[in-house]
DNA sequence: CCATCGGCGCGTCAACATTG
DNA sequence: CAATGTTGACGCGCCGATGG
């Protein structure tokens, strides 16, 4: 029972409430289940269960032993319609065009004291990686600043309150360097990213595989309860 | 109070997918 | 095809609960 991140998911419907009405509803089926879209590539890999490398045979490491798993789709392609149902992006349909210009979105919580990178966009359109408590401002002139960010608060429940201090030049901008341990870091840092993104993505998805058990069993309910009382209502007829 | 346990988040690695 | 993104697996540390 640990109380820690807030994360036992009890099934509570949110704020934009899934009610069960009407019932029938065989809806477009964005099944939320849905069985593992393969692409073709990998549903051959699937069955022939890689079969370029069974000789090889898989003692190399533990880590290695979940050439098991097919690949799952990915967290990022599922996306939360209004009404609680999931939906599934077509490949094309990606368009996260604007995200990369400064995604703040963690920068508070950032416990480990560990810095953060991400990506902001300078005006001329380049993209540069800046540690996530900065935020880059576009000044009237134009010109691209950066300020850095403190926290008043450390415990995670409490408002933070954000203090801009002095601002910081730009001038260690990342800038392509060839260096084999320049590149290591700042891969790193970018996996150290996606890494939290990729959890709080599962998270969101578990969260909505469980919102989407509670409508169905409601509605499962309420399709019960309407087959009981039709049968009622037939059997006194016909007596 | 201390040891133990279970849950959680994190960082990293590696395998696989996607993109240009 | 190389670079980059995504995500499962693993190990670690932290925290709260629990039992002695």
């Amino acid at each position: 029972m640990s109380l820690r991140g807030a994360s036992s998911i009890n099934v509570v419907i949110p704020g934009d409430q899934v009610q069960v009405q009407g019932v029938i509803q065989t809806a477009q089926s964005s099944s939320v289940i849905h069985s593992p879209q393969v692409p073709p590539a990998q549903a051959s890999s699937l069955s022939e269960s890689d079969d370029s490398q069974d000789s090889s045979d898989s003692i190399d490491t533990p880590r290695k032993s979940h050439g098991i798993l097919a690949r799952r789709p990915s967290y990022k392609k599922i996306t939360i319609a209004p009404n609680g149902t999931l939906q599934f992006a077509s490949q094309s349909a990606e368009g996260v065009q604007g995200l990369q210009t400064l995604a703040m979105a963690n920068a508070g919580n950032n416990q480990s004291g560990t810095t953060i990178l991400q990506y902001a966009q300078t005006s001329d359109g380049q993209q540069i990686l800046v540690p996530s408590n900065q935020v880059v401002v576009q000044t009237a002139s134009g010109d691209m600043q950066t300020y850095q960010i403190r926290t008043t608060s450390t415990t995670s429940s409490l408002p933070q309150t954000v203090v801009m201090t002095s601002p910081v030049t730009l001038s260690c901008q990342p800038s392509k360097s060839d260096d084999p341990q320049m590149k290591r870091e700042i891969r790193l840092l970018k996996n150290r990213e996606a890494a939290r993104e990729c959890r709080r993505k599962k998270k969101e998805y578990v969260k909505c595989l469980e919102n989407r058990v509670a409508v169905l069993e409601n509605q499962n309910k309420t399709l019960i309860e309407e087959l009981k009382a039709l049968k009622d209502l037939y059997c006194h007829k016909t007596v």
